[in-house]
DNA sequence: GTCTATAATTCGATAGAC
DNA sequence: GTCTATCGAATTATAGAC
């Protein structure tokens, strides 16, 4: 430790990530961040310019959302119910999300950058899986019920006892599904 | 204006939801809530005690669902997808779950009241409904859905532009049922 | 490459005058 | 019943030593 500014520079990226999911944008300072990463608080302002570009370098968010293009229609709502609960609680769990979803109740900025994760990112896996049909309806139908599963689970913490993230997969699942091909009014 | 003690605390409370709902806990001050209020920033001590028990006082909410218990099965979600627009965007729109689903994404006081709102009066809505069939897991289901619409569409305003208002009531509507009614695996 | 020291604000809260 | 004045703590950010 101490010489190196690279290794430096991603530790303090990695604890502002730990930091803000915790405890969301405004109450983590930079001081909290600076000590987790085992360095002195004026560094921040050195390597990112403040405290408002750290927390832009920490969260940037892939969903990496898988190819649906061939699945059966009749498993492509369970298959992306799947894969949102490998990503947020699987091996190399990941709480960017979770960091955006608390950060953006009272950040513009934060707001802005999931608006356009969501309408980008699963409007172009919508348009991929089902035709395009309406598509920019069925992704925001699509958007509400991940970002409040999201929000319920890891924000709220309101779903861990209550019910089986079996039962929750399959009937999100069905939602999705829903979302996806049922004829919109 | 001036000395009638109880409009003042009135026009407190009032400005406090506002500036809450606004800009969330954290970054609301007490002196925006005075200024707004009309009245000095040390009022708010005094008739309070302080911040917190003002923020307390201020979103004490009830979700007023109206009693479904002879709705037709096929109409259940539906008016309960209508109640919630009429809550949230009738004449007299109150913005106090919109207060609170932004405070509590780093506020752990209200994170609690949301899950105990969510837990207790939904849940009392399920089973008096769907006669009490795995009524947690089915009020969690819809919590998630709610929850999510909410905060898609009042704190991050996702669903504005992009789907018609009676499209989100039908599909919404048809989730809830859903969770209501269909077989849990 | 990192830290010490401190400047400049801003916040919630309180004491006491009017 | 309300305001002025101020305290004390905490924050971001910066200047400069090592």
């Amino acid at each position: 430790m101490g010489r190196d500014a690279q290794a430096t520079r991603a530790r303090l990226v990695a604890a502002a990530r730990q930091a803000f999911s915790e405890h969301g944008y405004e109450r983590t300072t930079v001081r909290q961040i600076a000590a987790e990463a085992g360095v002195n608080q004026a560094l921040i302002n050195r390597y990112f310019g403040g405290k408002e570009q750290l927390f832009a370098e920490a969260v940037s968010i892939d969903l990496e959302l898988p190819d649906l293009a061939g699945v059966a229609r009749a498993e492509v709502g369970q298959a992306l119910a799947a894969h949102f609960f490998r990503r947020w609680e699987g091996e190399e769990t990941d709480d960017l999300l979770r960091v955006l979803i608390r950060t953006a109740a009272t950040n513009a900025e934060a707001a802005a950058r999931i608006r356009s994760i969501f309408a980008g990112q699963i409007l172009r896996a919508v348009e991929s899986i089902a035709g395009a049909e309406r598509a920019r309806e069925r992704a925001a139908l699509i958007a509400t019920q991940i970002l409040g599963l999201a929000y319920a689970r890891y924000v709220l913490g309101l779903t861990g006892e209550d019910i089986s993230r079996e039962t929750i997969r399959a009937m999100v699942g069905g939602t999705l599904e829903r979302y996806l091909f049922d004829p919109l009014p």
